[in-house]
DNA sequence: GCAAGGTC
């Protein structure tokens, strides 16, 4: 049987629908679906299986032994051993399975780094079980049937070394990324769900939201004025125009021009031009995930949908570095798919043009084709996001075939009391590719038809007060492509990535603002260990793990020389660790403390109780009793807006895998809720107190008859009954006694 | 309980 493994179901299956002659036979092996059919007839008959993996199959570890954070030293990991095992079971049984069976392997995985890494996972299960089977490699850069036959037609070589090259990644990354975030973590004194990670692609990128904070932080404004004039020409149209010394850094300048402005304008020149817009080029993880998100979706939701429409077959692959569409995919039939539809009026527009001349982007990558939609769907099939995202996706797709978009431009100089003022305008003349792709439109600002030497009337004129603004605070979106920029993280990580930094609590907002033990960490990481702050890392990484696919260095070099660089850090650590342990601490404390106590005016600080549960607690314990609630789950962030009331600052709840919780201020919130406890108290008619045994919940006629016997006949007799004994005399729980006393006291009132 | 990378 010729056995060939891809690096997800959804190829086998695809794959196996493409080579088998008749339509393949689906069957279960140990829970994995795999696809069999039959080539060739007679002597030459040929069985053939395919099965999907689940990318990775296996990971590595270290050892249970270390798992104790306080017992085993942070320093102790760099030289741990690494063990490698399944995290997919199912999988792996079912390649021992088929692998015994097989007489030949074909690694179908995909065309890139990690993809040859999981190929040689999957080799290495199969040749447990079947060590001399002969094998080899396919690779292909879409699944289509040209890509898919003219692959397995030429099959080549597994490439070692480049799965080599992959497994140095795993090993840096693990080990710098543990030992460094138990070393922090414990120095810090934050154990359990509260420790501070540290890793090769998340500190540098919290590294760059740390710094712009502090861009902002030390930005001085400058005081700026601008001056404005309203113009009316012959006609009695409108517009606007603005001082050509666009910022005046004087007021007493300014001022003096602004006095002098008079009630006429008169046009001195005008200049028009053409302004082309090329259109958009085709889209990879990066380029839709900063779409979907200028369109107002996160990138993890964005990343979600768009799985999920892959996964129904909507849209293609949505994990891929490629902005060029490869030969062997067929464009036009892609269209044509649209020819009914919602979409019938664009595609058939495209499809009247001669040539189908898409647009490239930069990156041109084998591991899968930029995103395209890969079906029809109907809106009604979808819901309201996913149905926003295909649209997305079908109308850039459109728009990678479409001509530029023209504007006319119009650039006006004019003169008041020999002061220049400027006005500019554009106009669409063509839509070209906006037409397909509607989405930021830029819109028309329209002058009204003029000459040179008009003169125009001045209607109002104004000096506006500005200044100068901080460079703004990232969004996700603008973050990915910084990242991307930097060769931080993959295109299936980078949403992660993120998400990671949120659900640590060391960002929260949008756009993305640090918390103040992002800044305590990045600050001893950057004085005691600043090659894992730094995309540094990363590029050495990548030049060594090229420096192994390209078999001129050996895997083994490249981690002995990591690990040292890694003990070298620690001596550093080491050397400092009080100072370190010190300005930690001093950090996390800032991100404690809400504000001052309407008691006694000392801190307000979140504090644990000593039976670990939190709370709002005066630092002026116990001279000060004063204390708020707050929830017992999630990561608290405190963030910089303040209650106006109270002047407290208010409180964010981070649970993971769910949408931030803006609690508010803590006081108003605790307010709000004994009010709330108030009205339902209220509202809760009160239960009347009975007046017989019969009357009560759960006592029918053998209890109420047992009662009788034990000498109970009234329900004052009950509640003041010894209940251990009656549940004794009874033969009932003593639970259910002590229920029924207090509905006999009319307990409502005194819970 | 630690990373980052696959996939779902």
């Amino acid at each position: 049987m010729h056995l060939i493994v891809t690096e997800k179901n959804i190829a086998a299956r695809r794959i196996a629908a493409i080579l088998a002659p008749k339509s393949p036979k689906k069957e279960r092996v140990s829970g994995v679906d795999v696809y069999r059919y039959e080539v060739g007839s007679g002597e030459s008959r040929q069985e053939t299986a395919v099965v999907g993996l689940s990318g990775h199959i296996v990971g590595i570890d270290f050892p249970k032994e270390y798992n104790n954070w306080q017992k085993i030293d942070a320093r102790a990991l760099i030289d741990a051993e690494i063990t490698t095992t399944p995290i997919n079971r199912k999988i792996v049984t079912a390649l021992k399975s088929l692998g015994k069976e097989a007489d030949r392997v074909t690694i179908a995985t995909d065309y890139d780094r990690e993809g040859e890494l999981i190929g040689v996972e999957a080799l290495n299960i199969i040749k447990q079980v079947n060590p001399k089977v002969p094998f080899d490699r396919v690779r292909y850069s879409a699944i289509t049937p040209k890509a898919i036959e003219t692959a397995f037609a030429n099959p080549t070589n597994v490439d070692f070394n480049l799965a080599d090259a992959g497994h140095s990644r795993q090993v840096i990354d693990l080990v710098w990324g543990a030992a460094l975030t138990r070393y922090i973590s414990l120095a810090a004194g934050r154990l359990g769900k509260m420790f501070l990670s540290v890793g090769r692609v998340q500190s540098p990128t919290l590294s760059l939201i740390v710094d712009r904070e502090k861009e902002r932080n030390i930005f001085v404004p400058t005081p700026y004025w601008e001056i404005h004039v309203e113009l009316e020409d012959a006609a009695g149209e409108t517009f606007s125009a603005q001082h050509s010394t666009r910022r005046f850094l004087e007021k007493e300048e300014a001022s003096k021009v602004f006095r002098k402005l008079g009630k006429k304008a008169e046009l001195k020149e005008i200049e028009k031009g053409t302004k082309t817009d090329q259109p958009p080029t085709p889209f990879n993880t990066t380029g839709f995930i900063s779409a979907a998100n200028s369109i107002g979706l996160s990138p993890v939701n964005a990343m979600r949908i768009a799985e999920s429409l892959y996964t129904n077959g909507y849209i293609s692959y949505p994990r891929t570095d490629n902005t060029v569409y490869p030969d062997t995919l067929d464009l036009r039939a892609q269209i044509e798919i649209f020819k009914e539809g919602p979409f019938r009026e664009y595609a058939n527009a495209l499809l009247e043009k001669p040539e189908l001349v898409p647009t490239r982007g930069k990156k041109e990558t084998t591991d899968h084709p930029p995103i395209f939609p890969a079906s029809l769907a109907k809106e009604a099939d979808l819901k309201e996001e996913e149905w926003k995202v295909y649209e997305l996706v079908v109308r850039r797709f459109f728009a990678t075939f479409a001509g530029p978009s023209i504007w006319e431009t119009m650039r006006l100089k004019l003169d008041i009391e020999e002061e220049e003022f400027r006005a500019n305008g554009a106009r669409l003349l063509e839509q070209g590719w906006r037409w397909y792709y509607p989405y930021n439109a830029p819109e028309d600002r329209l002058l009204p038809e003029l000459k040179e030497g008009d003169l125009l009337k001045v209607i109002k004129k104004e000096m506006l007060d500005k200044e100068t603004q901080p460079p703004g605070r990232y969004g996700q979106g603008r973050l990915i492509n910084i990242m991307e920029d930097l060769g931080l993280g993959t295109k299936a990580t980078r949403h992660e990535i993120i998400s990671k930094l949120y659900s640590r609590a060391y960002i929260h907002g949008n756009p993305v603002q640090p918390t103040n033990t992002s800044f305590a960490v990045m600050d001893t990481l950057e004085k005691y260990s600043p090659t894992i702050t730094k995309p540094d890392m990363t590029k050495l990484l990548e030049e060594n793990m090229d420096k192994i696919a390209e078999g001129k260095i050996k895997e083994d070099t490249v981690l002995d020389e990591s690990r040292d660089m890694l003990k070298q850090v620690f001596s550093e650590l080491d050397k400092n660790r009080d100072n370190i342990i010190e300005s930690l601490q001093a950090g996390l404390r800032e991100d404690k403390i809400i504000g001052n106590c309407s008691l006694c005016g000392n801190e307000l600080m979140i504090r644990r109780s000593k039976r670990g549960s939190r709370f709002i607690g005066c630092s002026n314990y116990p001279n000060c009793t004063f204390s708020l609630p707050l929830p017992k789950s999630g990561q608290i962030v405190v963030i910089d807006k303040q209650c106006e009331t109270h002047g407290l600052h208010h409180i964010r709840i981070i649970n993971q895998g769910k949408r931030p919780w803006d609690l508010g201020c803590p006081q108003c919130n605790f307010i709000e809720w004994q009010k709330t406890q108030q009205e339902e108290q209220a509202q809760q008619p009160k239960k009347e107190k009975p007046k017989f045994i019969k009357d009560l919940e759960g006592v029918g006629k053998a209890t109420a008859g047992k009662l009788e016997e034990a000498g109970i006949t009234s329900v004052e007799a009950l509640a003041e009954a010894d209940p251990v004994e009656l549940a004794k005399t009874i033969k009932i729980s003593v639970k259910k006694v002590k229920n029924w006393q207090t509905s006999c006291n009319g307990a409502v009132e005194d819970l």
